[in-house]
DNA sequence: TCAGACATGTAATAAGTTACATGATTAG
DNA sequence: CTAATCATGTAACTTATTACATGTCTGA
């Protein structure tokens, strides 16, 4: 991130909680611990700027040698793309649910991904004009995946509530 | 997963690497460990059957405290849903990237998608009419991502390539 | 007046990955 | 003869999360 331009800690959670939100999560507790570390090995570099009142804010820039470790990162064929559900292994013991609780379920993930799309469309109309092609990539890979989990989850959700319905019939 | 039955912590990773690998990732290194545990506090039993050559079979077995156990933590309102992928935070960067090296990454990422659905294909034609709602919901939930991935990927990756070329061709 | 943005960090804990360690049987 | 399947685990290491710790300024 700090290769489009300076940032401090701060700044660069914000974008972690923005654009980067769909496929990457970093906390203060990764971030600043990860800036010291690259500062140490010399790979990026750091502007100490004094507040009052505050903790002075550091500013951290890329350096030559960061960039060479960037691109050569940035040569692993075989990237990984991971996914931790929660929410589907849950979905796996519907059938051991209240049928409101599955609704309450259902209906949190659809407003996650409510909250998804409704940030996909500000950054759109905000900053995406001055992104490179890849950033604009990854933009619409997130809003093509949220809109084909939300028609699914819309289409779908019968297949959980049918079942609980027939168990707390009987039960 | 033992709700639905006894199962050796092999037989479980056989399962992370079927029907659970498009939502949940788990090797021996977690999975042994978690049993041990599980049955220390009781809330699966473990049955060991002795064999020449190998390691004696334990077959482990879900109690009654553990459906207990399982039925509390399925009233969680707001299970999370997370990715992590290395996959958009390398795509992020494509304009720094060779165009080959670009078409390498898309094309892996394209294989992994294929393979899970081959996966899903032979789930269905296997184990599915046994399944709860369910699962069958998470194992649609994961076609339809994966599709819609599929379709994303095929359509936007010109967005990568244009990049990548403008800058070998200013290089 | 109260919430939220600004701004940094540490320490403790939890979780996950990787490598190590062993070795028979079976199918191609 | 080779690779894969069966079968278990530990130890070391890396990573991530959560709670703690502090305090000002600004807008509603």
């Amino acid at each position: 991130m700090l290769n489009d331009g300076k940032a401090s800690g701060y700044d660069l959670k914000k974008q972690f909680e923005s654009s980067f939100a769909h496929f990457f999560a970093a906390g203060f507790g990764s971030i600043y611990p990860a800036l010291s570390s690259l500062a140490e090995q010399g790979l990026v570099s750091c502007q100490e700027i004094p507040q009052q009142g505050k903790p002075d804010r550091k500013v951290y820039e890329i350096t030559a040698e960061g960039r060479r470790y960037l691109l050569k990162a940035l040569e692993n064929p075989a990237p990984c793309h991971k996914v931790r559900s929660e929410f589907l292994a849950m979905m796996c013991f519907a059938h051991l649910m209240q049928p409101e609780s599955v609704e309450t379920v259902l209906n949190s993930r659809l407003d996650d991904i409510e909250r998804f799309k409704k940030m996909f469309a500000d950054i759109e109309a905000n900053c995406m004009h001055e992104w490179p092609g890849g950033m604009k990539f990854v933009l619409g890979f997130g809003k093509a995946v949220s809109a084909a989990m939300e028609k699914y989850i819309c289409e779908n959700r019968y297949l959980l509530l049918e079942e609980t319905q027939k168990q707390s019939a009987s039960a």
